[in-house]
DNA sequence: CGATTGTTTGATGAAAGTCAAGTACCGTGG
DNA sequence: CCACGGTACTTGACTTTCATCAAACAATCG
């Protein structure tokens, strides 16, 4: 099990013709994929986005911890149920949503998650992905995400500049991203 | 926490406006979401697809019989991965496949569930759902739906009658669902 | 049997994909 | 410091896939 200290990194699978989608992002506090807690997992790749620190626990001593402190089993559970609420979230927006939503939501999604951790500054944050990397976890083609975050930044909704994102328009922004 | 005896059920989520993406089926002898063993789980419908009978568990005596059997952690660790698992696949069907891949796959993918219970005679299996449901489980609109479908038949590929499919030529509709 | 709900079909449109060319942005080695 | 090569991003023309709309037909059920 591991859990990041630095850096994002991605979690996805991809077809036998080169076909991939993005799972999840980590990011700085994060477990890397809760349902590896206990067994290995297969067929998913992990990939850092940036330069990664990260801790790893060893799933024995896990087990034993865990088995130690009962109470633990609630976190665990909880940690589990918030996986499998974004695993939802994720189907519903691929396919359910239009790109700009999608677009919208990850920008949202992923400003959020920063702030929680202190990591925006004013509506400044740190945006090291590629549009390839959108594109794969948005379910759409690198092309057509330049066209998007083109239409969002002359709309002045965001600004993208030397892997930072500034949300300018955050109203407008959500209004795009859809209903909830 | 629910199991299924008999019948279809599906879980699903949806937003305001209306769209909505069916999350799984269950069919008789599955869990009805893992993930709300221990706690509730807010957001998700669940809908019968026919007439169904069920079990229904306490949260509270699973606990304590789990707690009295911790190697019952490893089956409730598996069914968990499993579940994982699917999300991932249904993500990637979602964010990746054509609309003919997503519903040849959904239907060799039930075929398979239900042959493992010995509900398949044949090639022919009870499949009572409506195209509106096929629908919102490969985020398609009902009308593309039944394009594709009346494709697949036009070809020999599958049969539908009376709530009832066979699979006339399966590794043809194998070929169509892609590359795994 | 009428009313409702589900399915088929065709015409049309919109969203997103593909292709291709050009530009910007690095990192490396000279 | 600059030139080179590679990757990433942008843009426009064009195509494909799927959605929307609408009408007809079928099935289901009180």
């Amino acid at each position: 099990m591991i859990v990041i200290c630095k850096g994002w990194v991605t979690s996805s699978i991809s077809l036998s013709d080169g076909r991939r989608q993005i799972l999840a992002f980590f990011l700085p506090g994060d477990i890397v994929s809760t349902p590896s807690l206990f067994e290995p997992i297969s067929g998913r790749l992990i990939e850092a986005v940036t330069e990664v620190t990260y801790r790893k626990f060893k799933r024995s001593e896990l087990k034993t911890i865990l088995f130690k402190n009962p109470s633990l089993f609630e976190k665990v559970s909880k940690c589990w149920i918030e996986e499998k609420a974004n695993s939802d979230q994720l189907a519903l927006d691929l396919g359910r949503r239009t790109a700009d939503e999608r677009i919208a939501r990850l920008i949202l999604n992923l400003a959020e998650r920063l702030a929680k951790r202190g990591m925006v500054h004013g509506q400044t944050l740190d945006f090291p992905l590629r549009q390839r990397q959108i594109a794969d976890a948005t379910g759409l083609t690198p092309v057509h995400v330049s066209k998007v975050l083109g239409e969002f930044q002359r709309a002045d909704l965001i600004e993208i500049s030397n892997r930072s994102l500034v949300i300018t328009n955050e109203p407008a922004l959500r209004q795009i991203a859809g209903p909830k």
